[in-house]
DNA sequence: CACGCGATTTGG
DNA sequence: CAAATCGCGTGT
């Protein structure tokens, strides 16, 4: 999928190309492990919706809800493939040079402008969407153990749910 | 209400 | 390899 953002008509955004899984209260790695808080609370509603967060005091994380209302399990944006809006997201990135634009989660966001005034937004909202791109070959996504989650079970934190699609640096594009 | 720390990034 | 930086979750 390609991830889009709008600011003031301009389009931001690229195709997805990194995403973590967190999968519920039984899943210890996830914020909802600890079970409902006011933080939490956008992942028990409804799929379809942005979950996002602070973290370190300074970076946002951008995940979208993925199950069905109560059931708290939700998908980290954790790279994106940029196509749009190159300039304005390399000056939201301090000039960073194109491979660093949105190569990591905290630089997504960054990139396309996105902070916890989008928490609990829909994605099909005008503000930030998501929109059908071309498919891809299963064989073109790996699968790795989570990131960052060192807090977590060592069962949960061996567990696959980081998904990586390597683009053909030929396509790109 | 105080304390500890984080689904990261950056620069030294 | 450690600092940055602040809100959340936990316990008093």
């Amino acid at each position: 999928m390609r991830l889009v953002r709008n600011i003031d008509g301009l389009r931001l955004g690229g195709i997805i190309t990194e995403t973590e899984a967190y999968v519920g209260e039984s899943d210890t790695a996830c914020h909802a492990a600890r079970g409902r808080t006011a933080r939490t609370q956008v992942m028990y509603g409804h799929p379809g919706h942005y979950y996002v967060y602070l973290i370190y005091g300074m970076y946002h994380m951008l995940n979208i809800v993925t199950a069905e209302e109560h059931q708290p399990e939700a998908v980290l944006i954790r790279a994106l493939h940029p196509q749009q809006g190159l300039e304005q997201m390399r000056a939201n990135r301090k000039g960073a040079p194109l491979s660093q634009l949105t190569n990591g989660p905290g630089k997504l966001c960054q990139a396309l402008a996105i902070d916890r005034r989008l928490n609990g937004l829909s994605v099909t909202s005008g503000e930030l969407w998501l929109e059908r791109a071309e498919a891809v070959p299963e064989t073109k996504i790996r699968t790795a153990p989570r990131v960052g989650i060192g807090y977590a079970s060592t069962a949960d934190q061996q567990r696959h749910w980081r998904y990586i699609l390597e683009l053909d640096p030929l396509t790109r594009g």
